[in-house]
DNA sequence: TAGCACCGACCAACCAGTCGGTATCTACAA
DNA sequence: TTGTAGATACCGACTGGTTGGTCGGTGCTA
């Protein structure tokens, strides 16, 4: 039915990543997929509502997968760590998406913007959340200020998006598993850590095994 | 002298910071900084050659500092918290030429490409060095692996391009310690960490206070 | 026969880069 | 000190190529 549009949606993406939204002209768009302007044209206003679709898709994804997770646990620290642990894994469904995502924001025309902005807000509200009651439950450490913190775990795991290859190397779970173990280790409280409540994360577990 | 190819960088920064270098023409940037065309060609080859040099000039000296931070101390721990330090520190200086580079690294010409990639790689390459020296002194936990923990780091400080503002409510002091905080506690084995060799890093001394 | 899916020639706007030109400065000989 | 030749600094009208977007049309389907 909307087999073009999401034709179009997929070599986008796979050009965009490539060249950036402006080193891509629709003509490419439209031959990369062996459509035409016409097409394009009959299921996008302009390139530019293009470019918030990507957006939006991934990071609706993203919002929903950490609501999730805040939901599914009780505690702080089981929280935070599959917050970090879907986010991580999203990169290896979305990674075009979040290549464009974070290259072309600052090509989205203010309507558009706008509308992504609060979702990409509310996801770093959820993180903070997490982190402001893991301290007030003395799990995490106080001295730690929040924000800052927040925006570590954040461009951590974001920044991945500029050197995760998919079937490369490293993994998705193995990496998955060290952000965990970097982040845990660098929040939890002396205490929190030795009584190892928290063995499953990664490196902890690998060690016994 | 040369003035005006320093007004020229300095507004084009501005104008890239904010708009991309493709939401931005020559005739804007000469028409911002009161100059002409035939001004900007004098002393660029191209709108390409520019990038370029923005590029240069930023990644240059975080390489130089690196190099230094690395000469000046001998143990890894301290050389880890001197690289990261200046390392954030250079946001104060070159926040515009950062959002340059991370943003608009895709739209770099294959020849310019090759030449800061370069020293892109020497800078990963200087963070892996310290990393692995600091497991083979048992001073960092030998479990993580060096490439991952790497990535981390950097993607925790590189990220602060996106956030970052001069004169906002977080200077740039206490945003280091706290980073410099953050990855030796994950980095550091429970003992070092408990010999406290290293409490001049940020939250610790301040507790003490 | 009505409408949905799609086509592709065409257009107007824009933009990097060119080029012929002017003005100022430097060097040096008369 | 003056004259002048050459270089350097800078100007801005113009151009050729490209691109996002339009629109009249075609064929298939219900």
């Amino acid at each position: 039915m909307t087999d073009l549009k999401e034709r179009i949606i997929q070599s986008s993406l796979e050009l965009f990543e490539k060249h950036g939204y402006h080193g891509v002209s629709i003509n490419q768009i439209v031959e990369h997929c062996g459509a035409s302007k016409g097409g394009f044209y009959h299921y996008f206003h302009s390139k530019d509502e293009l470019l918030y679709v990507i957006h939006d898709t991934f990071i609706t994804y993203v919002l929903e997968k950490a609501n999730q997770a805040k939901q599914t646990y009780n505690n702080p620290t089981e929280k935070l760590q599959a917050i970090i642990e879907s986010f991580v894994k999203v990169f290896d469904l979305y990674k075009p998406h979040i290549s464009v995502f974070y290259q072309e924001s600052t090509y989205l025309k203010p309507d558009y913007e706008e509308l992504i902005k609060k979702k990409r807000d509310q996801f770093k509200q959820n993180i903070f959340e997490v982190l402001q009651e893991g301290q007030d439950k003395g799990e995490f450490r106080s001295i730690l200020p929040v924000e800052i913190t927040g925006m570590a775990v954040l461009g951590m795991v974001n920044w991945t998006y500029k050197w995760y290859r998919k079937n490369g190397e490293k993994d998705i779970e193995e990496i998955s598993h060290v952000f965990v173990d970097l982040i845990l280790h660098s929040v939890l409280t002396g205490e929190t850590l030795q009584q190892d409540r928290y063995t499953d994360f990664f490196l902890q577990t690998k060690m016994n095994s």
